[in-house]
DNA sequence: CGGCGCGTTGAACACCCTCAAACTAGGTGG
DNA sequence: CCACCTAGTTTGAGGGTGTTCAACGCGCCG
């Protein structure tokens, strides 16, 4: 099905059944996750990482690999650790929906289907982190924090979700790509990068379809925020936040 | 703020603070509970009933009276018994969403806001039950598979919200008609009612910004699939599924 | 060089929105 | 009983906005 591979570091039980396992990564713990901060994972005591370590492996894709097909069995729940994903369907007739995109510290797993209803795949190179559905419920079971952690996020997400669907309802072209910039400046700032320069690894085509629009109209509201100097696009893939504030009434439809 | 209003069959701990608290109503409880099959309470025992009503009460609103307000301070969750709801968003220049519709058995209280993100109103005379967050927090630590059922439903509602980004993203205005008249029927079905036949408590306009459409293009929808013998209107409130492969087809846009 | 993928720009069209009016149903009061 | 009002729905006509179709520019790579 789809193109997982899976590096591991330690054999644990409920992942032995696991397809193209590879050798162990060496240098690779939970005690060293540079997403642990934002994973899902914070809900577990510190000491507990070998545990923790025990159920997890790692899983590497290429820019434009599979991780899961639309319909595929779901059998993992993954954190993205490196890299940047897109969840996309889509219909028949080719229309294309990207629901979302993934970045590290994002927890892939929150679904009540048995199977995927959307293909996920890597936009660039990607790493992450895949725990098998019994391996989560043995964690909730032992630490109930981390079930409260997972319902906290997908409340988070739950949220986001809806303001989505305002914008697609309800926003202008313009008003759409200002808050979808933003949204992007912010999960830089989660990772503490830089917030005044947001990097795009996704297509025009890939905007479009998350802000339900055409490629055309996505590059003519680029063109119109860089002619009212609220952004600067130095490269198609690069774009300086000039006017923040603006920026943000914007998208606030203020 | 709102005009919440609470029957109260029993004063238990934790919801005494609550204002506007009026006479016991005779008859409730949560042993006879019509919607206990639908409602996240399903997860806790049987013989935790009185349990449970100790820390409910009742509210009571009347057609067009407000549950929450956009900005509210967030201390109930609710599970919807009877009558219907909207959740609806409004932006400084009138631009309206309706986020969704509240029927009975749904829960209202995924959310990670401190505040209410969503304006909730009463369509029709409705009645909830109410649990406050401390409460709640307080069910979930003493039956963990409370807290299992909410983290199924949040993910349930999830996948929803996902498939009206499709909708708001990519259907054409019959297409998302179609998909919300069934939407509709499913929700009469888990209640055991007739499935021919739906029942519409809401406005043009409110089907209008859920679907991301003007009223007036909603009504030529409904005369468009009435033209095409999908539907009938014996009033603007009612609508008949005279061929129900037809619609899904729509809606699935296959 | 030539092909390809991607992004941008231009022109014409189609669709939905806007504006306007007619119709129905329900409620009130003369 | 009818006039009158209001709220909601439907239908029509015209205009605006995003889409469609097309061309061009750019960087990359064989």
């Amino acid at each position: 099905m789809s193109s997982l591979r899976i590096h591991r570091n330690s054999p644990g039980p409920g992942v032995a059944e696991l397809g193209m396992v590879e050798a162990p990564e060496a240098g690779h713990g939970c005690r060293v996750c540079l997403v642990r901060h934002l994973a899902v994972c914070t809900a577990l005591p510190a000491d507990q990482a070998s545990a923790l370590e025990q159920l997890t492996g790692d899983t590497r894709l290429h820019a434009g690999e599979l991780l899961a097909r639309e319909g595929d069995l779901r059998r993992y729940v993954f954190t993205v650790q490196t890299g940047a994903l897109r969840r996309t369907r889509t219909l028949a007739d080719g229309r294309r929906l990207v629901a979302g995109f993934l970045m590290p510290g994002d927890y892939i797993g929150f679904s009540s289907a048995t199977h995927y209803r959307h293909t996920i795949e890597a936009i660039t190179d990607s790493t992450l982190c895949a725990v098998s559905h019994e391996g989560m419920r043995t964690l909730c079971a032992t630490y109930h924090g981390l079930e409260h952690e997972l319902m906290q996020r997908a409340c988070i997400e739950l949220d986001a979700t809806r303001d989505k669907l305002m914008a697609l309802a309800r926003m202008t072209p313009p008003e759409r790509l200002a808050g979808f910039l933003l949204d992007m400046v912010q999960r830089r700032q989660r990772q503490g990068l830089d917030d005044a320069v947001v990097a795009l690894p996704m297509t025009r085509t890939d905007i479009a379809d998350y802000l339900g629009l055409t490629i055309e109209t996505v590059s003519r509201c680029f063109t119109k925020l860089r002619g009212e100097g609220l952004i600067a696009t130095p490269d198609p893939h690069t774009v300086q936040l000039l006017d923040r504030k603006k920026l943000e009434l914007l998208a606030a439809a203020a």
